[in-house]
DNA sequence: ATAAATAGTTAATTATATTAACCATTTCCG
DNA sequence: CGGAAATGGTTAATATAATTAACTATTTAT
């Protein structure tokens, strides 16, 4: 009998809600023919300061794809292909760091910002939707803790991997 | 230019972290053979109250795959490869239902048992460590809120996605 | 008594990712 | 300075995790 935890819980619900949202984006993205991956790929690109990845680290420059590899936590081969679709789409263009000829940096079109642009409402009324109810407050402190989880995974890899070494064993 | 959010905020940590976690959960359940997923199924089949599955109903008699297959939001054959899984392992024992011969139901066996006990310390370990400094109080709210985000998205799916309706179009 | 619904499985397929090898370029450092 | 290592991107082959569609068996509804 496995005793009952509000952390685990927490957790267990994460999982769940991450799921469906990404069923529900899956839906909603298709109907443009894009996929969830593809569509965090244009937010990044549209400088969304929302995202945990312009939080982390400030970026000036445009992005290249083994920083949205690094984001979205993937390999390079494959934003390789998921920028290609973005490519051919027009949604996207790429052109050559001068200073490094290695370095190809990413952009939107004009149709990229125009569909992220037009979508912005629709998913705003979901997220606020979603949500209310709850005070900012309460809201800072969930994303205050989101935040905290984050860090200790990023920073603190060795000592969350400590954790389960005696499962080596099993 | 997009506005910061803290509603999109979270989202998109909520996004980032159920990706961390599931990578952790990937790497340490890959040491036993399981995937993530394969891992989830042992955790209903040892009734774990902490389970949003739980929460939402009640089970009293042994789980079926048609009921993994709503919890994990996947299709029934995919639950027939994971299970098919667990029983080669020995973890997992099915048995048929006498009053609808239909019905296999799903049950831990002594060795999978033995796992989920096993592994439970490290787990909580990890979780706990994650949300260290929070009170029980922010904990609890943060719960209501996931609870309530995955309830709408459940019960108000219409709404949801009347919302995007006006991409249809794009 | 028959049609519809439910549970599970199988086979074929699709989607989404990975790894490994490679090229070009830049950086590091002895 | 010059060679080794690191970085960025791509390609090809492969892995994996899922889906859909079709099917059987059984139960429920009308």
């Amino acid at each position: 009998m496995i005793a009952k935890s509000i952390e685990e819980s927490i957790v267990l619900s994460i999982f769940d809600l991450s799921n469906q949202l990404k069923k529900i984006g899956d839906e909603v993205y298709q109907k443009v023919g894009l996929t969830t991956q593809q569509w965090l790929i244009l937010l990044h690109l549209a400088n969304n300061p929302n995202l945990p990845f312009f939080k982390r680290e400030e970026h000036k420059k445009a992005l290249m794809a083994s920083e949205l590899a690094d984001s979205l936590n993937v390999s390079r081969a494959n934003i390789t292909n998921l920028i290609n679709v973005l490519l051919e789409k027009g949604l996207v263009q790429q052109f050559e760091d001068n200073q490094d000829r290695r370095k190809k940096r990413l952009s939107l079109t004009k149709q990229g910002v125009a569909l992220v642009e037009k979508t912005q409402p629709s998913r705003f009324a979901v997220i606020e939707y979603l949500m209310e109810g709850f005070t900012k407050d309460e809201k800072e402190t969930f994303l205050r803790f989101l935040e905290q989880s984050m860090n200790r995974i990023i920073n603190d890899e060795e000592r969350i991997k400590s954790f389960h070494k005696m499962l080596v064993g099993v």
